[in-house]
RNA sequence: GGGCCUAUAGCUCAGUAGGCAAGAGCGCACGCCUGAUAAGCGUGAGGUCGGUGGUUCAAGUCCACCUAGGCCCA
């Protein structure tokens, strides 16, 4: 007799070495490495030479910082992509790229090493800067498992690229899109020179507030009553100084508005803020006449001091929190001003020169400082009697934020592409109808945006970029925008990259013989604003066109949804200009990562999580699983709780495997597979549906929806296989002869799955099924790296539609059964469900199905004896008869009746003398 | 303020062209097992489908408004 560990060595228990714990913050920088030596990416190259090509264009992220969770959604999603698609079979490259250029770098220069007037000396820096935080980011993404082809990213700072983006602007200036004309933008007076956004601070000022009268003309108009009435619109303003430049008032077109009178005058404004004036006043008006602020458009008033027309206009962004309703617009002092200027045809006037003093358009306050002038207009408004109030507040100003003085907004020259002349934005919205947009709303968005933006101001004040490649005349300020001159330009960055713009003399960019067209002169000087950094990065589909992998247009853009406003708009324009198309056919967009409340991630908040913390405590695997899990077209949350979920998700789908590959151990495909006749019905069940899903994850792959195929392979492995295949075939597995055919039967099942599942999933846990790869039974044709294979090809069904019916009926007879039995668990009848013997009552028709499948039952309910009588749908449990055999646990009413082996069942005693 | 979007159990997701008493997995509770063991199995309890109105014989599913949140503008 043997005894119970001699038993156990009878056993054909799961053995592997793939470990049950991931340790992937360890194990993951492993797999990095052999992939870095199997040199991966090129690898795929040769295997996929031939195969048609899928490309996802990479949008370059800003070369500054570490990676936020934002870029990791993001470069996974497009790992996904790449991989699948490769796993599919095409040749699918992913060439990483980065933006360089900009201000957020200069400004980090500029903090480092203070203000230089040596440009050359100042980009250098920049780029050092840029190169650094490419290579820190690259080690991110990288260790993300994002396969790409790290050695040679596109990089907007390299010269060839700069280049490109040179002759880009080529195909506008040929098309006379692009224009020159003044825009405001922010001014320091005293550094001289025009601000971002970005280089604003805002501290509290003190500035006077005025309340001033522009007398309205032919008001009869309005009212047949007012007719000859002394009546004024009323405006009122902080910036005194911008009045010389005003040429307009703008009304609310919906708000109520009034004609009151106060003593002999008449006065208009918003009937809402007529009470505050006439509190600051201490006397009432009265109100003559209301009406519509519409009802005034186009109406004209005279400057208080300067013999000009000021008309009145319609904008929405007037509101009644203070002031009069009618707002004083200067359209070259203000951004607001300045595209209600465009709506009305007015000019950018900005009678102020870069010192921030007057130029001589305004004889009375040449030479003076915008500041100075204040007290000098408030006082020739009281001279001219157009001053009704002035006050003192204190209100929040924008300053410079190097010399912490106040700015101002000034009209400057600045390039444009017109969105018009040459149907821009009509093209752009034939295009958006051809692309594929993913959500599909995304089409819609876009749309709103295009059909609305103004002209697209390209130029920068700035010196970390690319130039705009423009000479002027010496002689009359010509600008000299020729073909041959641009592209003798973007030869010479090609050569030397764009620092050449800042060293070299004008004449090394000028072809010979090239004069002015409007004068003749041979004279020129640069340009020296350089180009937005968004035409820059709307440039990038140029490396589809210069790379031998890659082909033109893209499959598939993919990037973050703010991104309507950015690079898929001007990539868009950019492309159309030149290449008369849309540079993609599908554009995917994700959400933004919120915290686990739904709240975005800021510093201020202190919810901000880091990749990295993600990764060295979970491993990017957990990750990438968290990616896969979310549906990305929303904004995506991350937290604790959904951290612990996804941690646990991924122990079950590591140990499912596990589980397999132990079963696999003595398994070898070639020579132990089964035919498919030769399964057993549960294997046949479960590979039907195993291979079901499959076609469905494919399906769901070309769709780009992760989100499905991770809960549907979660699902499946814990449903179908852990709690059910698994569970139940234990018998079969373990207690079989080694070489016995059910067991080969299961293990032939169970291999297909293991494989599949891991070619399956090979996209989204990159490392974890690698890892697996690497434990699973060697096979003809098995591919060093399961980033190697293909996808499983489709497979038959096993089942036919009534063998589909007669499974329903048996899992239903399995709930009930399992219900019965935790039953007699309570009852303390039974604790081991093998304890127990079932009785099923089914009618007719149910009881030949359940007869059919009867020899099947002990793996199928994990029961030792069953019974099928007559009855009504229902399952009894008893106590099983006879003992308990010990080496499979299987009660047994011949157990003890074999003098040798008096503690084993007929089937064990059989397997144990095969085995000894 | 405008454009676009989101809101189903603690978490992540399903809910087909509006129609049987709202589903899954996880988590949780309670058991079982100890031959997947820092594992495995079973049973069970959780939801006013963000809110309010409306359309309809019938609404998570259509419409309006509101609330909360997100991106992009202003």
């Amino acid at each position: 007799m043997l005894d119970k560990k001699k038993l156990k060595e009878t056993l054909n228990l799961p053995e592997t070495k793939f470990p049950m714990k991931a340790s992937l913050p360890r194990r993951e920088p492993e797999i990095l490495k052999k992939w870095d030596e199997i040199n991966i990416y090129n690898k795929l190259r040769k295997e996929r030479k031939e195969s048609p090509k899928f490309i996802l264009h990479d949008g370059p992220p800003y070369a500054n910082g570490r990676i936020h969770l934002g870029h990791a959604l993001n470069k996974i999603l497009k790992d996904f992509v790449v991989k699948s698609f490769s796993m599919f079979g095409y040749n699918a490259p992913y060439v990483p790229g980065w933006d360089c250029h900009g201000l957020p770098i200069e400004i980090k220069v500029e903090h480092k090493i203070g203000e230089t007037k040596e440009k050359v000396k100042f980009r250098e820096e920049c780029r050092k800067y840029a190169e650094k935080f490419v290579r820190i980011q690259m080690e991110d993404f990288k260790r993300l498992g994002v396969i790409g082809d790290w050695k040679h990213p596109y990089l907007t700072m390299d010269r060839f690229y700069e280049a490109e983006v040179v002759r880009h602007m080529k195909g506008f200036f040929e098309s006379g899109e692009v224009y020159r004309a003044k825009k405001p933008v922010y001014w320091c007076p005293h550094c001289k020179t025009a601000l971002a956004e970005a280089e604003i601070e805002y501290h509290e000022d003190s500035s006077p507030g005025i309340y001033v009268k522009f007398p309205l003309k032919e008001a009869e108009k309005l009212n047949s009553n007012l007719a000859g009435k002394n009546i004024s619109v009323v405006i009122w303003t902080t910036t005194p100084w911008t009045l010389p430049a005003n040429l307009a008032i703008a009304l609310h077109p919906d708000f109520n508005y009034g004609v009151f009178r106060d003593k002999d005058e008449y006065l208009i404004l918003a009937v809402k803020l007529a009470e505050p004036l006439e509190k600051k006043l201490g006397r009432s008006f009265e109100l003559i006449h209301k009406f519509k602020g519409k009802e005034l458009e186009g109406f004209k008033t005279q400057h208080p001091f300067i013999e000009r027309e000021s008309i009145i206009v319609i904008a929405d962004y007037v509101t009644l929190e203070q002031g009069t309703g009618c707002v004083h617009t200067a359209p070259g002092h203000g951004e607001e001003d300045y595209i209600t200027g465009i709506k009305y045809k007015l000019p950018a006037y900005s009678p102020v020169d870069e010192d921030g003093k007057f130029t001589d358009e305004v004889p009375f306050l040449k030479g003076k400082t915008v500041w100075e002038s204040n007290s000098e207009i408030v006082n020739l408004l009281k001279e001219k009697g157009a001053l009704i109030f002035e006050e003192k507040l204190t209100h929040s100003y924008p300053h410079c934020w190097r010399c912490k003085g106040p700015v101002i907004f000034r009209a400057t020259e600045q390039w444009f592409i017109s969105m018009d002349r040459a149907g821009l934005r009509g093209k752009a919205l034939d295009e958006i109808e051809r692309v594929k947009w993913i959500p599909e709303w995304g089409k819609e968005r876009i749309s709103n945006m295009i059909e609305n933006r103004p002209d697209w101001c390209i130029s920068r004040q700035r010196s970390w970029g690319v130039p705009i490649p423009v000479l002027y005349c010496e002689k009359c300020g010509e600008p000299l925008v020729d073909e041959e001159v641009v592209e003798k330009i973007a030869k010479v960055f090609e050569e030397e990259g764009s620092d050449a713009w800042f060293k070299l003399p004008p004449e090394s960019f000028i072809p010979e013989g090239k004069v002015c067209k409007k004068c003749g002169g041979t004279k020129f000087r640069k340009e020296t604003d350089i180009v937005d950094v968004w035409f820059e990065s709307g440039t990038s589909h140029s490396v589809l066109r210069n790379r031998d992998d890659h082909l033109w247009p893209a499959d598939v853009y993919l990037e973050g949804n703010d991104q309507y406003r950015g690079w898929f708009h001007s990539s868009l324009l950019v492309a159309l200009a030149n290449e008369g198309e849309s540079p993609y056919r599908q554009v995917i967009t994700h959400g933004w990562v919120l915290d686990e409340k739904g709240k975005a991630m800021s510093k201020s908040m202190g919810n901000v999580i880091e990749p990295s913390e993600i990764v060295d405590k979970y491993g990017a695997e957990t990750l990438r699983l968290w990616v896969s899990m979310l549906d990305y077209r929303e904004d995506v949350k991350l937290g604790n709780e959904i951290i612990t979920r996804l941690t646990e998700a991924y122990r079950k789908i590591r140990n499912t495997w596990r589980f397999m590959l132990g079963n696999l151990k003595d398994f070898s495909p070639e020579k132990n597979s089964l035919p498919e006749e030769e399964l057993y019905p549960t294997d046949r069940f479960i590979l039907t549906k195993f291979r079901e899903l499959s076609e469905k994850v494919k399906e769901l792959y070309r769709n780009y929806q992760y989100y499905r195929i991770s809960h549907l392979i979660y699902d499946f492995f814990t449903v179908d296989l852990s709690s059910f295949y698994l569970d139940i075939t234990k018998d079969r597995l373990y207690c079989s002869h080694p070489e016995d055919k059910g067991r080969k039967a299961a293990q032939t099942a169970i291999f297909e799955i293991t494989r599949d599942s891991l070619r399956l999933m090979a996209p989204i846990l990159s490392f974890t099924t690698e890892e697996a790869w690497g434990y699973l039974p060697s096979f003809k044709g098995k591919k060093e790296s399961v980033l190697l294979e293909l996808f499983p090809e489709k497979k038959e069904s096993l089942l036919s539609e009534e063998e589909r019916h007669e499974w329903e009926v048996l899992l239903k007879y399995r709930d009930l059964a399992n219900k019965e039995l935790e039953e007699a668990r309570k009852t303390k009848l039974i604790g081991n469900s093998l304890e127990a013997k079932l009785i099923f009552y089914a009618d007719k028709r149910e009881r030949e199905i359940l007869l059919k499948y009867s020899r099947y039952f002990l793996e199928l309910f994990i029961v030792s004896q069953w019974k099928i009588k007559e009855g009504g749908e229902r399952v009894e449990v008893l106590k099983a008869e006879g003992e308990k055999c010990e080496r499979c646990w299987v009660y047994n009413t011949d157990v003890g009746k074999n003098s040798e082996h008096p503690n084993l069942c007929p089937r064990c005693i059989n397997v144990v003398k095969r085995l000894i």
